[in-house]
DNA sequence: GTCTATATCAGGATAGAC
DNA sequence: GTCTATCCTGATATAGAC
């Protein structure tokens, strides 16, 4: 059962994906999880407080399911895993979209809040280092300098096409194309 | 000679690059403008019309420096042209990380911000254009389609690199190594 | 732990003089 | 066009009862 915290997180996720970590108000907040402002500052020191938990809370979700997969279907290859654990993240879902957009206003607001940063970097780098052992099982001959470059590549194009799918810049569909022949074409430089 | 509003709008560069969109306070933009708060009333309708016009003005003066260049050096190569120009874009200089910090705030409140999508969309389409056309030079048999993916992929990764400086998460001379490499692929990709 | 009610104040916006 | 002075809303945060 969740607790009064989580719940209070959860909807804090759903308010940033919604109004953007600039635009939560804790009033709204309050609405949102069903208790009074009060509350929240009972369990939160202040307002940085609530958005320095709720940025933990979804950096661990997103870990999660990027990972998860059905069970019972017969298991990927190599090439197909990658694929799919990087177009998850661009998918129009709730939950998608839910953590994108806070994915996003967390690096964003890390540009000018050092708190921030360093769990921001802590996070990336488990994010490129799981993309770069995926392309190592992809290209076992490849060294590892060149999946770390490729990874970070990767990564970083991909959050570039969230960003422009979140702004409205770019459809889904568009962005899932252009980050695959992305995908395909480093996985074909690995292999030279 | 610059005009008020132009005076204004470089102040507002300046503090958004500063303090990020959310910060920008009319309060501090008047004090670094070194005129009143309503006069900057008087000019841009409200602070949303404040972020608009900056927004545009940004995108006018990235264009701006990106296209300039010494007129006595003898003419770039079309690649080394295209490399140029997007290196130019992760420097740090202090122009270069304001025009950055203040592009990726803008596009991060278009998230949350309907009022800012349309100038957001229709820089960016300039942008890649521009890209699209100095490929194009580089590999005059690629089909144009083929050159607006390669355009879209690299401006995006360029933003996501510069997200990853600018937030602390990656060194600029690594961005640069990772950006150049990005060059080359696409370009050999279009030249098969 | 949780609520209702309210203090407090920052900051966006305007009135009116020059 | 530009300033000084000020209004006032909206948002954070707290007091105190249950």
């Amino acid at each position: 059962m969740a607790s009064r915290s989580t719940q209070i997180l959860e909807a804090a996720a759903r308010v940033i994906a919604r109004r953007g970590v600039r635009g939560l108000r804790v009033e709204e907040l309050a609405a949102e999880a069903n208790v009074s402002t009060a509350l929240i500052y009972y369990h939160f020191e202040d307002r940085s407080g609530i958005l320095r938990h709720t940025l933990e809370f979804i950096s661990d979700r997103a870990g999660r399911y990027t990972t998860r997969r059905d069970p019972d279907a017969e298991p990927l290859s190599p090439r197909e895993e990658l694929e799919q654990t990087l177009l998850l993240e661009l998918q129009d879902t709730t939950e998608v979209r839910e953590n994108s957009s806070a994915w996003g206003e967390l690096r964003a607001s890390a540009v000018f809040d050092d708190n921030l940063r360093e769990e921001l970097a802590r996070a990336t780098l488990v994010w490129v280092q799981e993309v770069a052992g995926l392309l190592g099982r992809v290209c076992p001959t490849a060294p590892a300098a060149a999946l770390a470059a490729s990874a970070e590549r990767l990564t970083a194009l991909l959050e570039g096409l969230s960003m422009r799918w979140l702004s409205g810049t770019l459809r889904v569909s568009r962005a899932r194309t252009l980050m695959s022949e992305a995908i395909d074409s480093e996985a074909d430089q690995l292999r030279n």
